[in-house]
DNA sequence: GTGTAATTTGCAAACGTTTGCAATTTTCCT
DNA sequence: AGGAAAATTGCAAACGTTTGCAAATTACAC
């Protein structure tokens, strides 16, 4: 314990161990290494050493000499709507998961948020920086473009967002257009005819949503989904729903939220304004946050596996960076009825 | 636009570049960083050749011969309750104004999650791999006196966690005593006299905000706040508080919950149970997450100013990588007085 | 035009690992 | 004991940048 401090710092790198343990840096690094060309008992002297000196082998250099550095990267391009996502439970959620299943492959993670805006070069930036394996980027937001492009001459990278045929990209996400379908389904059974979209479109992954219900309502000859422009920040949209719900007073008997954060808010407003759910107004959710089962009264939702997704990203991203040509994946959304439609 | 795709990949080091320049890689490097001493003239053509051929110099072989990496750990040790953490809200906001601060100046930032019990070196190693310039600690956990140890040796560490007098490791937190004080006064000045405190007071940060609660108490004269220890992931969370509700049924009229998610569940408890809020019982929780907004009735709760602990943390160790002592920062909780007492 | 100072450049040695190859030692067989 | 094969080791050259120092160039003053 005592020498283990007072020693500490004393051996930095591998020569400084390969000096004490008498032999060469060549065989300290094969020893740490735990590769099979080194005598057993030499390994031991090592190994003894560096856990005496709490030796570590420096990754950067490391890195260098191997060229991989054991690090993934995961980047959340703040698109459309600067402010929000990185505090939106549902990327916080996805990027825990992705953490643990990263660190369980034996990866680390390196965080990068960026503005794509004021940083057209925010993915061949973070690619060629040399200090990344691969790249994860969470949510496609505005940037489809872009990371089609890198997409041709870059392998290693998953997308989580929206899949739309004959993209280029490996994308994995939800069935965003089917869980949409299940929505507006799911309202129309519970007996609402004159649908409303709660969220951005320009999102792709909400558009495909809005699209999904908008299949459904047209299919049963319903009138069309109003869309009701909303930002995902929670300061702007409560405004930004209390204005739709004023505006839209009446005419409207069932809304999609985008998000059950959205759904949430909503579900505020509409107490405040003194309208009944899901009597008056029916609401269905996006997401199947831990918030959906607290609302009053509980969010009925669409819920979205976020632990498979964050499974299926490192999977497919480990494939690849095996050389593997991968397919995107696709999973299925699933109604989880509550009381609110 | 066409050329650069076809050129791509083909100037991968900075001697590419400095041959196509016909210049000495030296002279390339020096160039790139801006330094003033290259001509102005030379400086604009290999920016311009480095522009066209998407050139980016390789941080893991500058990090290595600067000895400094651009890069700021931030680690979250998963210590008592293993499975929560990451997904809490708390956490991953302050995560994410960590990441907005830390590229503001510069900095990347490598995440990792740990599980002491199962890994004792997790700090050593992290400090040690040799590719990070500092780490930022979220939550001291049950490892303070690791921690502790750990920051005798090592400079660049700040902590986001509670201040114990005399400690030796930079923490940068809220008051969370004066907020235990702060809300158990509500709840008395709101007519509770039987106390109860929800939570895991096994946890540094909790068992302050308890004992904040407690001097309130027995400075007026209360009967002594009954413990309710209680899980943090939602779902053991929710069986627990129903178990404590059942048990202290009618010997108590004021919660001091150690935080809004375990309030909100709280919350729905009481409501299952027919507990009118606030009138039977009073509810204060803490750190005002936007949920606190959202329950039925709005939360009562002690706000933590993450943004400004975010801010904190990060000041706080750049000052100490440029090698300045500094003391630790403990901000003031606010009551935010909603309507659950 | 010469000398000196100020600017720019190039050279080459780091930074700490890993790894192909060759040299050495050990093992095993006859 | 002798020899070949197998197991260990050491050597030295990378990996791609940065930077102190010296060399070369330019600018400036007289």
């Amino acid at each position: 314990m005592n020498d283990d401090k007072s020693t500490r710092g004393s051996v930095r790198t591998i020569t400084d161990l390969a000096r004490l343990a008498g032999v060469s840096p060549g065989t300290v690094s094969r020893a740490l290494a735990g590769k099979s060309l080194v005598n057993t008992k030499t390994r031991e002297k090592i190994e003894e050493l560096a856990r005496e000196h709490g030796f570590r082998p420096n990754q950067m250099a490391s890195g260098l000499r191997r060229q991989k550095t054991g690090v993934i990267g995961v980047v959340i391009p703040l698109g459309h709507d600067t402010r929000q996502q990185i505090s939106d439970s549902f990327f916080m959620t996805l990027l825990g998961f992705l953490a643990d299943e990263l660190t369980r492959q034996g990866y680390d993670l390196m965080l990068r948020r960026v503005v794509p805006e004021s940083d057209a070069d925010w993915l061949d930036r973070f690619i060629g920086s040399g200090m990344i394996d691969g790249v994860i980027v969470i949510g496609q937001s505005d940037q489809f473009d872009r990371i089609e492009d890198v997409a041709d001459g870059y392998g290693p990278m998953v997308v989580w967002g929206n899949h739309t045929e004959g993209q280029r990209h490996c994308v994995v996400g939800t069935d965003n257009r089917l869980g949409g379908r299940m929505a507006a389904e799911r309202l129309i059974a519970a007996g609402a005819k004159r649908l409303a979209f709660l969220g951005d479109t320009t999102a792709i992954e909400f558009a495909a949503r809005f699209a999904g219900a908008r299949d459904v309502a047209q299919k049963m000859g319903l009138a069309p989904i109003i869309a009701l422009p909303t930002h995902l920040s929670p300061e702007r949209a409560s405004e930004e729903i209390a204005g739709h719900l004023a505006a839209t007073d009446g005419r409207i008997d069932g809304i999609f939220a985008a998000t059950d954060t959205l759904a949430a808010l909503c579900l505020t407003a509409l107490r405040e304004r003194g309208v009944a759910v899901p009597d008056d107004i029916k609401l269905v959710g996006f997401d199947d946050l831990p918030i959906a089962q607290q609302t009053v009264p509980p969010l009925t939702t669409v819920r979205q596996d976020i632990a498979a997704g964050a499974r299926g990203l490192v999977d497919l991203l480990l494939r690849r960076l095996a050389g593997e040509q991968t397919e995107s994946l696709v999973l299925p959304p699933q109604l989880v009825v509550r009381q609110t439609a």
